[in-house]
This record gives C-alpha cells, structure tokens and sequence, in this order.
DNA sequence: TCTAGACAAACGAACGTTCGTTCGTCTACA
DNA sequence: TGTAGACGAACGAACGTTCGTTTGTCTAGA
C-alpha cells in the first residue's frame, strides 16, 4: 500500500501551479488544499502563510534564472555564441519550470517590500549578464556599435519573458527550433 | 462651490488604475470606493458588478490597440515605415493610456469565458496587423525571406507589450527615442 | 420667484459567503 | 508509544452585493 503523504515541496509545487494559473490573489488555500486532496487549514502543517508560499516560489524561479546565467556566461566563444547560451538557459528554465517561472515573472510584485526588493536585485543582476554578452559583441566588432546596453538587453528579455505566455510545447514549433528563432531574431537585432 | 459627483467614468478609470496596480483579485470594491471618496456600495449606483468594471476597461483597451492599428495599415510606405507605424501607434496607446494598457494586457484572463474570446480574437486580429506588414517586406525583399510570419510578428509584440512594465515616462529615454529604438531593433531582427 | 417633485448619487447597515489562520483532536505509521 | 500529518470546527476579517434611506441638484408649474 502506498501511502501517499504530502510534504512541503508538493504544497509549494502545486502552488505555483495555481498562482500561475490563477494568480496569487485568485488562489485559496482552500483550492491549494483541493488540489492536493486536503483540507485548506491541513497545508499549515507545511507551511508558516500563504505569503510564503509565494516567497518560496518566487526565490526557486530566481535561482533558476541565475543558475542559468552562470552556467550560459561560462561558455567561451562569440559574442553571438554566449547570446545563444544565455537564450537557450532562459528557454529551458522556462519550459523545465513553467509554473515557477510563470508566478515568478507575474506574481512576484505581490511579495512584500523586504522580498520583492531582493527579487529585483537578482533580476538586475540577470539583465547585467546579458548587457556584458551584448557589450563584448560591440567592442569585438560583431554587434553594432550603436546599440544600446540598456534597450537591447530589456528587449530580448522581453521576447524570453513572453514566452510562457504563449508557446505550447506541443506545437509545430519545438524547443530547439524555438531557440533557433529567438537567437536568430536577437541576433539579426543587434547585428 | 464645486461639487464633485463622479460619474460612471470615473469609476472605470479608477477601476483600470487599481487593476493595473493590484491586479483584479487584489482590488476590493471598499478599495476602489476609497480612491474615490466613495463608500464600496456606492459604486452600485454606476455599475452593476465588479467583472463588469474589467469587462469595460479590458474592452477600452482592445479598441484603443484595434484603432491604432487601422490607423497605421493606412500609412503607405515601405515594410519598415508601415512597421514604424504600427510600433508608434502601439507605444502611443500604451504611455497614454498606461492603466488600461496594463490591465489589458495582464488582468483581461480573469474575464468569464465570453468575454475572453471576445478579447482573444482581438488580439488575433491586432497580431495580423503586424504579420501583413512583415509579409509585405518579405516579399518586397526588404525582410529577410526566412523569416517566420508567426513568431516574428510575436516577438516584436513581446517588446512592446512589456514596454509597461519597465519605462518610466521621466526617465531619460523620451518617447521618440523609445520609438527609434523599438522600430530599429525589430526592422534589424528582420532584416 | 418660489416651490414641489423627480431624479441620480451616495450613504450605511446588513446579507451570505469566503478568506487566511488557529487549535484541539484523531489516526497511521515508525 | 511517539510523532507527523490530516482533520474539521471555529475565529475574526474581508469579500461582493443588496436595500431602504438620505442628500443635493435640476426642472416644471404656480
């Protein structure tokens, strides 16, 4: 006979479940409960708040993202070559952790002030892994010398952050041709 | 003396920039009463329901998009003028009408199933707009031919329906340069 | 010019429901 | 037998909404 005992980390992966699917505000505890076969108040077992909840969520997809960055600006080669990296880390973070990364990009303005500041920095701190990308390709010659640092990394974050809202695995588009589009385009943008 | 009756509008306006802030969920009508001096209950007086608030402005907002884009299909011009066109006029109605553009873009799936494939449509057609213009320079020669009708158009609306959530008007990139950067980086992405 | 009536806007109490959370109890496994 | 997990009743607060009433303004007729 299984037993089929719930522990912390069911409760906070089918909260990011509904807090992507739902939002935070639009997700009960009682629903959280449901989803898991349990009564609401039977998630306090697990869990301090609601709020954190959402604290746990969020910091699992911030490490995510930075993780990911590490490991893409490890790689050696163009400029063009670690762009490709540093995409294809965002793309999987994003399809490997849908819900996270979703309640991540969408809910985290929800967390209070102490949180959220700490999630910002490591936002910044992930858009400065793009900006150095984009910056050794216009001192090598390989981007234009006229792009800005600033813009061009906020725009391709922006096509990365929009892909949850989106792409469905299961189209004609799939993941390695996905990340062929996204790093042609981003490419092409700088060049 | 002047009295200060508030009208319809006025709620919806307030209404748009409460969703845009806190999102539906976590806008109460006591809340939205308070930023107009109201008590919760007198919002009935103009409204027959809170998902009705969001249906008003969710709708503003798709006809303001639906507008902008007849409006610059009317441009004549090479791709890159029209596409030009089209970034302006979105980057118009989002900076001018930043609390309806947010909600738009963020709180229109909270809407009951009608009203979101109302919605849904929409924005199909509004996509159009952008994948025509691209067809247009693929074929004219002005666009690279290889480039994907779908996911080109996609990624140009990704940078532009992420412009709320980073631009502040007051910052140092005015609206023009915005616009310049937009239209140089997708006009570079598809060329 | 004065006034009676109509009207929309706002009030404020109250409705039934749901919210996040607490707590004492029970149960199943170690 | 001890303990962690789940229960389920209960809490106070907040939710969206209803409703009878009050308020202030505009208009028509005397």
């Amino acid at each position: 006979m299984v037993t089929a005992r719930n522990t912390r980390d069911d409760v906070v992966k089918a909260a990011g479940r509904l807090f992507a699917e739902r939002g935070y505000h639009g997700t009960s505890m009682r629903d959280l409960g449901k989803e898991l076969g349990l009564l609401g108040s039977s998630l306090y077992s697990h869990v301090e708040s609601k709020q954190d909840l959402l604290v746990d969520v969020v910091q699992e997809g911030s490490q995510l993202f930075e993780a990911s960055a590490e490991h893409a600006l490890a790689v050696a080669g163009s400029a063009a070559k670690r762009m490709g990296a540093l995409i294809a880390g965002h793309v999987d973070v994003v399809l490997d952790n849908l819900d996270v990364a979703r309640t991540f990009l969408n809910e985290a303005h929800m967390l209070d002030d102490e949180h959220r500041g700490r999630i910002i920095e490591a936002r910044d701190h992930y858009e400065n892994a793009f900006r150095s990308v984009i910056r050794q390709g216009v001192l090598d010659g390989s981007f234009r010398s006229d792009v800005n640092l600033k813009t061009a990394s906020i725009f391709i974050l922006s096509v990365l952050n929009a892909i949850e809202r989106w792409y469905h695995p299961d189209g004609v588009l799939d993941r390695r041709a996905l990340v062929d589009e996204l790093t042609g385009f981003a490419v092409a943008g700088l060049s």
